[in-house]
DNA sequence: GTTAGCATGTAAGGAGTTACATGATTTT
DNA sequence: AAAATCATGTAACTCCTTACATGCTAAC
């Protein structure tokens, strides 16, 4: 019956909440340069889904009315986590499986990787990588099912989309190899300090 | 009223029958290596349209029951353009506005660039182009606002945004180069041929 | 003869958008 | 004092998905 509350938006609004305290237009303002395509989340949706996120206990809000002098600044709210919206940041943040491969769920996922576990991590990144050779294949197989058959620009699409799709597998290439070599720099040093500590956090 | 019938999934499938005609579910298949994400089209927005699009007179149902010897081969639907599915076809190839610019608009209009006016084609890869602009000044300028502020995640983020933007930005100039090159020998072919002719189709 | 793939459809719902509506605050 | 921008919200609607339901045909 809740309208919304899924996908990659309670995801952000938590995350960025996480950070500080906000309200909604300035969390609309950071979720334009956070979320992957910088595209502008209309406020038809923004605060519906806060208000959720209220009802649900994850949020506080707090009415900015602080009559210092007389300067009532009305009709601000500014929304805070909970205890327990804070939990569910923590679940969400652990979350590694097919919901976090895909472009939405991908890119709003790695603009908190700063907050992520290292496993989670590179689970999401080597779950990304193989979503998208899965889409190369695809288009390598049309590509050679359909050639000769199509004209110029059909054919111009298909290799510049290719080439797209493998230029951000050798991204995460780059990244996978970097997040391991972190990974192994702290494991050897957690070894050389404590060998019987056993999955510190 | 009508649920559907806008957007580019209208336009992809017209144009598509324009090539030739087809059943839903080769429709289904050919969007797939068509539309520039190469994701499927789900069933349960497929038939519906296509039902919108006849009953709206812009194609043509056949149901084809060949039963050559008895080989009854029922329950498949071919769909054609009718002649006022055509001249629909005609004005949407001829749309070179805003609609045209976005993701999903350009991805779908390059697409049938085969069957598109070259003034109509400069006009689109143009704007997709200035469009693009925008989205890079605007990273741009999340960029230096923010820089300092925000973890190497989220940096790396923006500045892999920001290059694939830019590349792609490279790759319309290199087809706006190639177009316009075209145009000027068929004009000046135009003009050794028959210079008193003006704006021929 | 049963599994896999072809082929068509419906119902319910999710995730957003646009357009509308209101009012406060800051800038010109 | 007018205009721009900040700030919040609602209603209707769009486009698409998932889950369900059906039956035919080809392959193993």
């Amino acid at each position: 019956m809740g309208r919304n509350r899924s996908g990659v938006l309670e995801f952000a609004l938590l995350g960025l909440l996480h950070r500080a305290p906000m309200h909604g237009y300035e969390l609309r303002q950071q979720l334009s340069s956070l979320l992957g395509t910088f595209r502008a989340l209309s406020f038809g949706s923004l605060y519906p889904c806060l208000k959720e996120l209220h009802a649900a206990g994850l949020i506080a809000e707090e009415h900015e009315e602080q009559d210092s002098s007389g300067k009532a600044r009305r009709s601000r709210i500014v929304y805070r986590l909970t205890t327990e919206g804070k939990e569910r940041l923590q679940d969400l943040l652990s979350e590694g499986g097919p919901a976090t491969w895909d472009d939405d769920g991908f890119g709003v996922h790695f603009a908190f990787f700063g907050q992520t576990r290292a496993d989670v991590r590179l689970r999401i990144l080597e779950g990304r990588r193989s979503r998208l050779e899965e889409r190369t294949e695809a288009i390598r197989a049309a590509f050679t099912r359909t050639r000769e058959r199509v004209d110029s620009y059909t054919l111009e699409l298909h290799r510049h989309g290719l080439e797209s799709v493998e230029r951000e597998v050798r991204w995460l290439n780059e990244l996978i190899a970097s997040e391991r070599q972190g990974a192994q720099q702290t494991e050897s040093a957690r070894t050389d300090n404590d060998t019987s500590e056993k999955e510190s956090s």
